[in-house]
DNA sequence: GCCAACGTTGGC
DNA sequence: GCCAACGTTGGC
């Protein structure tokens, strides 16, 4: 049973129209230098199902379906001095930060605002909606997962009427 | 641009 | 081990 996840980029660096673009549409979540986002990615398995959140957007939505192609592997930026994401405490020996390599499943039919995320009782517990939630990795409910799946056809149905 | 939330660092 | 200072995230 595959789980599920919400993973945040900022359009700027990375869209989920970069990921989209890549050959086989494949690439390396590097960059993640938070423990508890690291730890949700190493309990990553293949298969499991993310959505791909775009903040710092305006307004700040999720924008598409991804899921897990490759589990947890080194994330060798932290060991390149020239990378922006080099960290000089993790070593090839004992390598601090992980990653894992996601594709591209499809775009949403629209995209789905935090506002809207905020107004649904439905995903009052979801973990973006809190207050105060920064976490860059976050672990999604099979259920939230499907209703914000649900919103993006619901409302795009109704937008093309 | 502001600032709340919160993780990390380092002095003690 | 406490906690103040500091840095970062990210919504607004």
């Amino acid at each position: 049973m595959p789980r599920h996840w919400l993973m945040k980029s900022e359009p700027s660096v990375f869209s989920f129209d970069d990921l989209l673009a890549r050959p086989g549409k494949t690439d390396g979540w590097e960059g993640v230098r938070n423990y508890q986002a690291r730890n949700h990615m190493m309990a990553m398995k293949e298969g499991d199902r993310v959505l791909f959140y775009h903040s710092g957007a305006e307004p700040p939505h999720v924008a598409g379906l991804a899921e897990v192609v490759r589990e947890a592997y080194p994330d060798h930026t932290a060991l390149d001095p020239k990378s922006r994401y080099y960290d000089p405490r993790s070593a090839p020996s004992a390598p601090r930060w992980h990653m894992v390599d996601v594709r591209a499943v499809s775009r949403l039919p629209r995209p789905v605002s935090l506002p809207e995320l905020k107004a649904n009782p439905r995903l009052k517990k979801m973990l973006i909606v809190q207050k105060g939630q920064r976490l860059s990795v976050q672990p999604v409910t099979k259920e939230e997962f499907g209703e914000v799946v649900r919103m993006a056809k619901e409302t795009g149905r109704r937008r093309n009427r």
